[in-house]
DNA sequence: TATGAACCCTGTAGCGGCTTCAGAGTCAAG
DNA sequence: CTTGACTCTGAAGCCGCTACAGGGTTCATA
């Protein structure tokens, strides 16, 4: 007898939402569920472990689109993995990148920061005019 | 004589798009410029560094939100700025906050990547394995 | 048996910050 | 007079959910 649970169990279990599950089988990132009588989804383990999947993979921040492609190769075991590694280094990347982005905002924020030093009038504040500045773009 | 320009000009010279211009405008950032007898909009000055301004906060990854409230002191300069480094601190704290994130997933995304060394059917790929693993979910 | 609470269903709209499109009008050059 | 570059409005689409509204189901208790 395979166990079947409805899907606020299933967020229960995954610690996704209910409205997030529903929204993935949308998306078709989970298979249609079977129904009960009274037309409930009923989940198998099959589930529990393809929504884990994809959550983690949404904890390392990979679009829905990036999911699908791993989901992929995880439906057709036989094919070769190259691309998976593919995929994982340009996502690497692509956190890279937005980190360099963070840390030159984070320097600019700092030094705009440093501008105000107390309460003043708007007009004299350092950190307006310098979003003002047109030197300062750049 | 004040030179006016068509939104297209106004687009060169900013580096915002035509449409985001028009968004703003409709946002309320940008006030309604005059119109041509062509019904063209016709800006000045005051557009052309509002925009930049605007801008400016856009590339330090400001919420439209948070433009409005420094606009607010823009248009009233008589007022007392603290909240304007109020309004800097809390934002760059939010950027130091995503960096923290980003270097967390970076760590996970990298452990994950050696995981798979070389091309190999799916069903053996250490990094679907890894993903798919519960004990390797947090 | 009635009723209430806790769960579930579908479908739609909203979020932010644009971007894209359809369908039309304007204007200057050739 | 036509062509092509520009402009206009209004609506819809993008992502990844989230939050309704308005119902149905299930199960325990009075």
């Amino acid at each position: 007898m395979t166990m079947l649970i409805k899907i606020g169990e299933l967020a229960k279990r995954t610690g996704a939402t209910v409205e997030t599950i529903r929204y993935y089988e949308k998306e078709a990132l989970l298979p249609e569920p079977s129904r009960s009588e009274g037309n409930y989804r009923l989940y198998r383990e099959a589930h529990i472990e393809r929504l884990q999947f994809i959550l983690h993979c949404r904890t390392l921040d990979m679009t829905l689109d990036e999911v699908r492609v791993l989901l992929q190769y995880w439906d057709e075991p036989d094919q070769d993995c190259g691309n998976v590694d593919a995929l994982l280094d340009e996502h690497i990347h692509a956190v890279e990148n937005r980190m360099q982005e963070l840390m030159q905002l984070k320097k600019h924020l700092t030094v705009l920061r440093q501008k105000c030093v107390s309460s003043a009038p708007a007009e004299s504040c350092g950190i307006l005019n310098a979003l003002a500045d047109n030197s300062c773009h750049q």
